[in-house]
DNA sequence: CATCGTAAGCACAGATGTTTGCTTTGCAGC
DNA sequence: GCTGCAAAGCAAACATCTGTGCTTACGATG
């Protein structure tokens, strides 16, 4: 008599399983002392079976694209503030803010992390482009609605969207005061290469 | 009688060892299908057994850290031309043209790699963000004995350096022409944030 | 020419990651 | 209530990665 307990087997719903396997991602992303991410850890973390994650997710690419985009919609609210300018900026200092905590470094990792492994090419990483490009869009959408006339996105991702991922990357804090603000001016007020309109730019 | 024979075991040098595990890192990080990185499949892509590889590196970023670093330095000759546009514009020249061959992709991609898992905090990543600024840095001290007056390195980290970086991460590639032109003026041109030598400022 | 140190190669063992077959749970539809 | 489905849990096999002791080749030094 081992005295198997079937009683003892709980178990929780599949939405409970991707939170706590979403959020043993994100800390052992923010906590790790040398230690590298792999799939036991996280389902060890998250107190699930491995096999769960396995067989939700198959790889650890895939886990953490999915758990990269998942938190990354939620904490990114996008109101309207009624200007160009206005948008860019609010978007900016939520990425700011995003970027002093470390989950939100943890996240820019994970997008990193998940992206170049088995991607097979470029498909991938443009479809992930877009996602992550999602809020950006909305914001141009809504400026070319109003009349203004934003930038192309191929800019803002050069002035606005690059400096935080290599920030982010390479572990270096942005500027204690005004960052946002910089950034946004130098985007929007620079003469060369694109004009923006009209009367958002003063000062 | 499983006849050894000793005769057949022929080994290469240490600096040919390194040169092959090097090539074969680049190598499989520009073609795999899928596959992901890791020692074994480098060391056979080399042709050298897997223990000399990990008694050497130890771990995979490691390695990764030294092929990139041993590249880069070696791809980027740093020549001086006169004045400190001429310098920025040759390093974003090369920094384009080598994002242009699946090689040059795939040295950013080691670089991201062999950045974040192990490096128990800032530390480390400050020490290879040096290395990696080294020539940056080099621009801005012979423009400073010049006479000239440099952007702090902040600025053209966010302005030069990260739209490189972010364009390899993602795979979107640079405009066709007038790319390092315009992000160089974009760098040394605007007036807000820090103003350069002189007046240069006009649009 | 002999000797010695360094580092690569080999075989094998241990640890870890990945996958599979099956059982059990929770929930929805009848 | 009963039944069936989807998904989580469990255990064990399977594959792969990582590390160790030892042998062997190459080059430097005397």
């Amino acid at each position: 008599m081992t005295s198997k307990q079937p009683t003892t087997r709980i178990r929780r719903s599949p939405e409970q399983v991707r939170a706590a396997v979403h959020q043993a991602v994100i800390d052992l992303l923010c906590d790790p002392q040398g230690e590298d991410l792999n799939i036991p850890a996280i389902a060890q973390r998250a107190g699930v079976n491995h096999t769960s994650v396995y067989r939700r997710w198959g790889n650890l690419d895939a886990l953490l694209a999915d758990t990269a985009t998942t938190r990354l919609e939620r904490d990114s609210p996008l109101n309207d503030t009624g200007t160009l300018r206005g948008d860019l900026l609010a978007w900016a200092e939520a990425s700011v803010a995003s970027m002093r905590t470390p989950e939100g470094r943890a996240l820019v990792r994970a997008v990193m992390l998940s992206m170049p492994n088995s991607t097979q090419a470029k498909a991938d990483r443009a479809q992930h482009f877009q996602r992550r490009m999602h809020s950006i869009e909305q914001i141009r959408r809504r400026a070319t609605a109003r009349g203004e006339n934003p930038p192309p996105l191929e800019q803002i991702l050069d002035q606005l969207i690059a400096p935080f991922y290599i920030r982010s990357i390479f572990g270096i804090d942005p500027p204690a005061t005004g960052y946002p603000e910089l950034l946004v001016d130098r985007l929007l007020g620079n003469g060369n290469g694109h004009r923006s309109g009209g009367a958002s730019t003063a000062t």
